[in-house]
RNA sequence: GCGGCUAUGGCGAAGUGGUUAACGCACCAGAUUGUGGCUCUGGCAUUCGUGGGUUCGAUUCCCACUAGUCGCCCCA
């Protein structure tokens, strides 16, 4: 009998777990920078969050959750997205009497999907997200924007395309809503089933459509952006304003449209437009939700955030040829050969560690020269080495492995000259 | 949820309805009885994703399942 992992989920072994380490401390540096704070919430939360904060129409919500009873009959479902559970957790410990206003917070962790898995897209995937809660200013908008950007910069991604879109208020997307449906509505028959389900229930996504993109409705189909009434459009036009300010190029795509149903006002997506890169190109995504937070209960607060996936982002940097400058060279390889010397190596070993020196021995009872070659292996900048000779004068060979170089040296001051020679 | 392709040692990858399953990398050992990265020599799959079927005989043919992969839907 032997086991498989579950589909759609993945391990991450050495030599891979070190870029997620670094991106990981470069997201979190990152979000010091910008002044958002972690929060952790849990891996589960009950359905019902779900079905009102990413909202029960969604696809997410319809067909790609892992729901289960727990053993006291209520029913749990492992976290699809990260906003649901942080605005929970927002109202639940009512942040918005905090002092500091806006809250602005960040997470990173697994989320679970129950899909058929593909490139960039699996079961369970790691979700890097911030949200920012209690304000309504456009330069927020523009700064969440401006934080996703820099962590795709900082990583030297630079095949990065971002798209925005307003979708309004709720007064707009209604006007836009009737809009559309008198648009398609008699010729609604030439669109794939999809579509015609779409049309009552959510028009907006018609527009959405890989099937029908290149129908002659699609062209003339009214757009979000002329329906935005006053407010929406002033707003929209600030955060243009805040982008072009920063420096930051995008392109306003009035299809692009989100598939979770808390979206209003600002929406954008980061795409990689690197070769190869697969059919699913979308990088990062976001946008405002002013009504999500009183949809869960709390009073009237605006709110914006993005989540990107840190298996897409590996994905991107590995599209454009990018590799992570990640350190794991070991500082010093104690050799010994002998059982005396093999005996003062444990110790040796010990004490670089306690010196916080990097070391290692051998364990498989090795001989000098594959010893030797574990240490190159291991990339040590040091060897040292130890024998009978040497323990006999007291004293230890070191050798630089990049020079070749060897020096004896007193087993006493063993720690310190390895410690300077690193330096 | 739907469709295409794939599944052979740690990795990559040949191959055949029939006694020993190429090769490359990696790994181990030796040449070099205490010194790495080069070279040479040798070693390293009771077994070909799992289960069932066809057959005298299957890793090779068929079916199912599982998984991967690419695409659709959707999304991060």
């Amino acid at each position: 009998m032997s086991f498989q992992i579950p589909r759609g989920t993945q391990d991450i072994l050495p030599g891979e777990v070190e870029k997620w380490q670094y991106i990981e401390q470069l997201a979190r540096d990152l979000c010091r920078r910008y002044n958002y704070q972690e929060i952790r919430t849990p891996m589960f939360e009950h359905t019902e969050l779900f079905l009102r904060g990413v909202g029960d129409t969604t696809d997410i919500v319809q067909k790609e959750m892992y729901t289960f009873e727990d053993r006291g009959g209520r029913s749990i479902t492992l976290r699809p997205e990260g906003t649901a559970a942080v605005v929970r957790s927002f109202v639940e410990h009512k942040m918005h009497g905090q002092p500091n206003q806006p809250v602005k917070l960040y997470y990173i962790g697994p989320m679970f999907r129950y899909e058929r898995p593909q490139a960039g897209r699996f079961r369970q995937f790691v979700q890097f997200g911030v949200e920012a809660l209690g304000s309504n200013d456009p330069a927020i908008d523009a700064e969440v924007i401006a934080l996703a950007m820099d962590i795709y910069q900082s990583l030297g991604l630079t095949k990065l395309k971002l798209v925005i879109n307003s979708l309004g208020d709720i007064e707009s997307r209604k006007a836009h809503r009737q809009a559309l449906i008198a648009h398609f509505k008699e010729r609604i028959g030439e669109f794939c089933a999809d579509c015609q389900t779409r049309l009552e229930k959510n028009p907006m996504r018609i527009l959405d459509c890989k099937k029908d993109r290149d129908h002659e409705l699609m062209a003339t189909a009214p757009s979000i952006l002329d329906y935005l009434n006053e407010s929406s459009r002033t707003y929209f036009a600030k955060v243009q304003t805040y982008l072009t300010k920063l420096g930051i190029p995008f392109e306003v795509d009035p299809r692009l449209v989100r598939g979770l149903d808390y979206y209003n006002h600002t929406a954008f997506e980061i795409m990689s437009e690197a070769e190869g890169f697969g059919a699913i190109t979308t990088l990062c995504g976001g946008g405002r939700y002013n009504g999500l937070v009183q949809e869960i209960g709390g009073p009237e607060t605006p709110g914006i955030g993005f989540a990107l996936s840190i298996e897409r982002l590996l994905a991107a940097l590995q599209a454009e040829g990018i590799s992570l400058p990640i350190e794991t060279d070991l500082d010093c390889y104690v050799v010994a050969l002998g059982e005396k010397a093999k005996e003062e190596a444990v110790v040796l070993v010990h004490a670089l560690r306690q010196a916080g020196i990097a070391a290692e021995k051998d364990y498989q009872d090795r001989k000098v020269k594959a010893q030797l070659k574990a240490a190159d292996r291991l990339n040590a900048q040091y060897v040292a080495i130890l024998g009978d000779d040497e323990l006999e004068k007291q004293v230890i060979n070191v050798k630089n492995m990049k020079t070749g170089e060897q020096t004896e040296v007193p087993l006493a001051s063993f720690v310190e000259y390895v410690k300077q020679a690193l330096v």
